[in-house]
DNA sequence: CTTGCTTTGTAGTAAAATTACAAAAATTAT
DNA sequence: ATAATTTTTGTAATTTTACTACAAAGCAAG
């Protein structure tokens, strides 16, 4: 295994310094000097030239050169840039799991930092183009329906009082036979808005199968790779990719932005006609 | 009045952005191009060579550089350092509300900048003692009842579950009758969770007088200065500093983080004995 | 309209970063 | 163990980028 593809598993825009600390182990004797060089003070580094970074760490230029195109920054200056960035917000914390005997400072700055990060790199995965259909799907619908199960079942709740405030009517269901009732007596215009933390559970894909074959416009607001989204007519991905402890934290402050973004999109659009309107999608309008 | 005394009057803020904005009405048309073109777009700016950004606002390199001097940085590569940890903060998007001829893509930067803004202020004011004592205070409660009102109703759901999680038994009560109800049967040993976005809501804060009245644990979340916050005996503040169009935008997501908090601290502290147990506060333990 | 001051740009210089290539180190095969 | 191959590192040259000195242009007061 290469250095090159050993690297792919590091990359990760945001997060430079976290990056950083999580490959340390992973890096040989020339890269470990510069990183611990820069890691000891991330803030000073940013305001050296590469030569002087490079005799401070005991390597040549090329070398800190090299290491900055590891971590995919286009050069020293990018890299700096990036690592400015990074020192600034102190989202790095998060690659620190939680740990048993972490005192309150330390465990909620984890948490609200996880959650920055996680805002972070959602903000460079948000599929625009999805967003503006779902808007306009909203608009168009004649019914609105939201089923969520479990903690997502707040989350439709949530869903339903934000459409609502925004100017359409939405029934929020968190009752599976509810669920499977209401889609099978679907109606031309109906519109099905799936909340899924996890996007894999059996009677909600059940659902939002039925759903479809019934031709009806299904919104899932899910992980990009999970089923749900799979077997959805719009998909609004929410992905956590900075987990902490291996779980799932921030879905929860990243879905409420996302109904933040479509309450916004609703009421802009409202009123004037959808400008993108697209004839696939909504026959029903 | 010379250019540099000029200059005195905007060294006082914080970050570079809001020192150009403010001292924009101050340059004269050189200077303003090269503003004007760098509060377009900062992001973008931090990653424009001298010479390019000097053919993008029409002016030549060294007033570029003048101009970066003007600011107190050290040269243009320390500008774009500077102007890149203030970008990163978000503020600046903050500034601008969202306009009605917004793209999908401008509205959504604007809310998850929003939202990532107020999450770095709120790392900033946490109260770190408060949450500690109402974790250990919900910990100790015999019952615990989680009210809420219209929006908030939703947050109590969210936290009824979180709760749950980590082992503690809650139940979300979002009727208001109901909610009278229970707190005049109060009994020793019993916790309210009280949720309010504004805390201005005069019934709700009507409760949690009823309840402190009976000498019961009030805990709420609400903004610091809040009258629900002064009539609660633990204060978990959710102030929103960066709003968008006048409007509390990402406090949804803020309570959802304050919750991820409180599940935390709850699975740590739940098997251990209380460390920093405060006799004054919880006798009923 | 000319003198003195401020602002802006041109051209040259210095510094910083990057590239190409060669040497050294490490890895693999024989 | 050693030769062959690959990978890593450094040297030197090149290119890019930023800065400085100075001159030209613009502007205000006399």
């Amino acid at each position: 295994m290469n250095q090159i593809d050993k690297m792919a598993s590091w990359s990760n825009e945001i997060n430079l310094i976290g990056e950083m600390r999580s490959a340390l182990s992973h890096l040989n004797k020339t890269e470990k000097k510069i990183a611990q060089k820069i890691l000891d003070d991330p803030e000073a580094a940013t305001h050296k030239s590469i030569a002087v970074l490079a005799k401070n760490s005991g390597v040549s230029e090329p070398s800190i050169n090299r290491f900055c195109k590891r971590f995919n920054t286009a050069g020293f200056p990018d890299f700096k840039l990036k690592l400015a960035k990074a020192a600034v917000s102190g989202v790095w914390e998060t690659v620190h799991p939680i740990q048993p005997e972490d005192n309150t400072y330390k465990y909620t700055t984890k948490i609200i930092n996880n959650t920055i990060a996680n805002l972070m790199a959602f903000k460079q995965s948000v599929n625009y183009q999805q967003i503006q259909l779902a808007v306009e799907a909203l608009i168009c619908a004649k019914r609105i329906f939201i089923f969520g199960l479990g903690l997502s079942s707040a989350t439709a709740k949530d869903a339903e009082y934000k459409f609502y405030q925004s100017g359409l009517f939405a029934s929020y269901i968190d009752d599976l036979k509810m669920q499977r009732m209401i889609v099978s007596n679907y109606s031309a215009g109906d519109l099905f808005f799936i909340i899924s933390q996890t996007g894999e559970t059996k009677e909600i894909i059940e659902v939002a199968e039925l759903a479809k074959l019934n031709n009806a416009t299904v919104i899932s607001m899910s992980p990009s790779a999970s089923r749900l989204a799979r077997v959805s007519t719009l998909k609004l991905q929410i992905d956590e990719t900075h987990k902490l402890n291996g779980l799932s934290f921030s879905s929860q402050a990243t879905n409420r932005v996302m109904l933040d973004i479509l309450a916004v999109g609703i009421s802009l659009q409202k009123d004037s006609p959808a400008r993108f309107y697209n004839q696939d999608y909504f026959k029903n309008c």
